[in-house]
DNA sequence: TGACCTACCTAACGTTCGTTAGGTAGGGTT
DNA sequence: AACCCTACCTAACGAACGTTAGGTAGGTCA
């Protein structure tokens, strides 16, 4: 060994071999976080395993010893997303399940943004990177999608139902423009500038009395 | 030449050599349209250019004499995207800029919509492939479209000033989440099943009065 | 002490990628 | 007839891709 390795740039964890044994090992949650975050940022095809590892900190091959393929690993944080998403939304149901149906509405428009920015990048990751996924990725994740979907749309439903939001409104396409408006905030939102509740506040305010004055 | 090359299936053009010599070629245009629309199924790093190459009904080298590189061709289709928004703001301002509020910004969402649906795949390449788009590409598309997105601000601008958008309202996060609203509806509306028009005038109801009964 | 497990590593495999050099058929021009 | 231009083609380059086989350091446990 005449040479030591070239040194990769890293600030975010030790590279030091004898640091890395100490612990236990560098874990499939943090090659998740690292994932996501790069698949956010630069899209799954635009990402390379040999990328994604080096963040981490450790070889390509490494990776196969937690995740069986790329494809795995994308429908793993897919799911992740999803759950998170799941769970945002039960808080906000148990929390303010009779509350008035602005209120109700700004509690799921708060979680929602709160599975975005504040419960780790695989919310955000799935909305950008599931409609360009694998074709077999997709079909996997597609039935967890649909349930969380479904649970807007009773609530939506309900409102409607109780006359809370008007007759005419095609709930449909309004639930989806308003996951647009929430979601693609991705784009542009950044969680350490900008105050979330008071973005969730403005998302709401629109959804459900609009900007005319 | 023992054997005939494998037949490529494809139904939209004629892939005879002696068809082909008949005209000036497959074109420029050609190649855009079709690549436009690969890049917004799969996105931009999902797309090769030998898939391009067979859709079009050539090789993949003979794209390079149309364009420099792959990036290049992705700048001009992010460009055209543009430019199909901008002709469409500017029709609707010429036609509606006397109208009232409320239908002014219905002019300017349909026509939107109709740089999403009516006229091509740029528009809504663009808006699906821009954010995880190589960095040279972003640059040099960026200027164009702060150009669109300033045309809108300053409508909205000016709907505020005189009160027929509240006052409250925050400008930025309105037009942001009405732009996520619209340019979402790519990964679900299918032009050929849903009535624009009405699709138009919901996004424009929720927007301008909100989904509150 | 020795067997075993975990979490990596090295080194390579075959494929596909964007890209390029050089060739050529057909039409237009002179 | 000679020439040139357009719009492709063939064939290949080196690099990067996802993936795999086999090896190994350090810790656990009998």
């Amino acid at each position: 060994m005449p040479a030591v390795p070239a040194p990769i740039p890293d600030t975010r964890v030790s590279r030091d071999p004898a640091a890395r044994t100490q612990g236990q090992g560098v874990g499939r949650d943090r090659i998740m976080d690292e994932a996501a975050t790069l698949f956010l940022q630069h899209g799954y095809e635009g990402t390379s395993l040999r990328q994604l590892a080096d963040v981490v900190g450790i070889k390509a091959g490494s990776l196969y010893y937690h995740f069986a393929s790329k494809d795995e690993l994308l429908t793993e944080i897919l799911r992740r997303g999803i759950d998170v998403m799941q769970d945002a939304f039960d808080d906000a149901a148990a929390a303010a399940s009779d509350l008035a149906p602005a209120a109700r509405i700004g509690a799921h428009v708060r979680a929602h943004l709160a599975a975005l920015y504040e419960n780790g990048p695989y919310t955000a990751a799935h909305v950008m990177t599931f409609r360009t996924s694998p074709d077999v990725v997709r079909k996997a994740v597609v039935p967890v999608r649909d349930a969380y979907e479904t649970r807007w749309s009773e609530l939506l439903h309900e409102l409607q139902a109780g006359g809370a939001i008007g007759a005419t409104v095609d709930l449909p396409i309004a639930r989806l423009a308003l996951f647009g408006a929430m979601n693609s905030s991705v784009e542009w939102f950044d969680p350490g500038r900008g105050n979330l509740d008071r973005f969730a506040g403005a998302i709401t305010a629109q959804f459900w009395n609009g900007v005319g004055g």
